[in-house]
DNA sequence: TGTACATCAGTGAACGCGCGTTCACTGATGTAC
DNA sequence: TGTACATCAGTGAACGCGCGTTCACTGATGTAC
């Protein structure tokens, strides 16, 4: 194989890897499984990474990366679709698609933050694990915060800082519990809640 | 030994993986750990539980019960310490507690819904281990909801459905960021959006 | 451009380890008379 | 109250399994001349 084809398989193997671990979590990807992913066998793994923890810290950059390109993507949507107060309107989308049943129902895919905060707070203090998110939330915070900027960026920051603390707590609840109304009414709760706070609606 | 010694040793072991689980995941505690921290070796296990996921089920309902008792005995306490409006307070004690960097640093006897959110959500519907946590969190819900009742019910329990969730996504995010600004900023944010929300102060 | 050699991505077998679970056994507790 | 037996909580060895990691090997790619 070239090296470019082994570039591209070791692409791969990070991004399967960030979606099985959203899904199952760290320890329930197996090195086998994470290469497997990818079409190889675990036998070359560490040509490309110096341990599972390696791997899994990257998979974690990767995940946030992606969220991060969704993110501007849904801005970028909602500005070409005309309308002033087009930030308020990404905003309001956000949130709907944050809090969604489809969000909720497919982790692989969803927010990094919500999908893999446990298996940071559950790293020591200082694991790449830990920093990798850690890098990713504040970017995360960053460009939620960008949503509905307005003059006092303080007052926002800490704003952002608790609104996606809700959206993390309500979608997690929400793929807990067994109860399909219960569910519902978690997301359906935390939507009212961050739009009656603004004014805004759905 | 007695059967009731044997009764305390079962109870010892539920007692102890409870806090266990919350600290490190349910995956991340053995059998024989879980076992040992009740100072018994392994062998005995299945004279008690069916499977480790029937032990694992059980702590689960065992965090969830010794929160419960904690939050009654609070709300006692600020009744006690005399003052009308004594819900009011209850809940701002609640709050100040639940986003403390005591909270924060000791999951093993915090609150069960942060600490084994994605241990239920990643287990097959149905499974024990979730219809368990979802037993509880519902039971967490109406006493959290009690702590500021007033006279709409459905609007206080949508409003307690969002308020937790900002409490557990606030907690679980201060627990994995590696940065002690950033973590205390994500605390201080979500207790003062709680507190604004209602118009109560610290 | 063609040949000879070095590199290295990927394979598949193997390692030691801890897991959940099973089992034969022990001996103190509890029961029947 | 005392004796004989049944129960069963707990022990410690053993099971098959999948884990993360290592390693000798292969053969296509890339480099030097």
């Amino acid at each position: 194989m070239s090296r470019a084809a082994a570039e591209e398989h070791k692409r791969q193997v990070i991004d399967n890897t960030s979606r099985l671990i959203r899904e199952r979590g760290a320890d329930q990807v197996s090195v086998p499984q994470a290469m497997a992913a990818a079409g190889l066998t675990h036998g070359g793994f560490y040509r490309h990474f110096s341990s599972k923890d390696d791997l899994i810290a990257q998979a974690i950059t990767a995940a946030f990366a992606e969220r991060s390109r969704a993110m501007e993507q849904l801005v970028d949507q909602v500005q070409a679709a005309g309308a002033h107060s087009a930030e308020r309107s990404a905003r309001t989308t956000y949130l709907a698609t944050y809090l969604s049943e489809l969000h909720r129902d497919h982790p692989a895919k969803g927010c990094a933050a919500a999908g893999l905060v446990v298996d940071a707070a559950r790293a020591e203090p200082g694991a790449p694990v830990r920093t990798a998110f850690t890098a990713g939330l504040r970017n995360l915070f960053d460009d939620f915060q960008r949503l509905d900027d307005n003059d006092d960026a303080d007052t926002n920051r800490s704003l952002a800082l608790a609104e996606l603390s809700t959206l993390v707590g309500a979608l997690l609840l929400a793929r807990a519990s067994d109860d399909a109304a219960l569910s519902r009414d978690i997301l359906d709760a935390a939507r009212q809640y961050l739009n009656g706070r603004t004014g805004d609606s759905p």
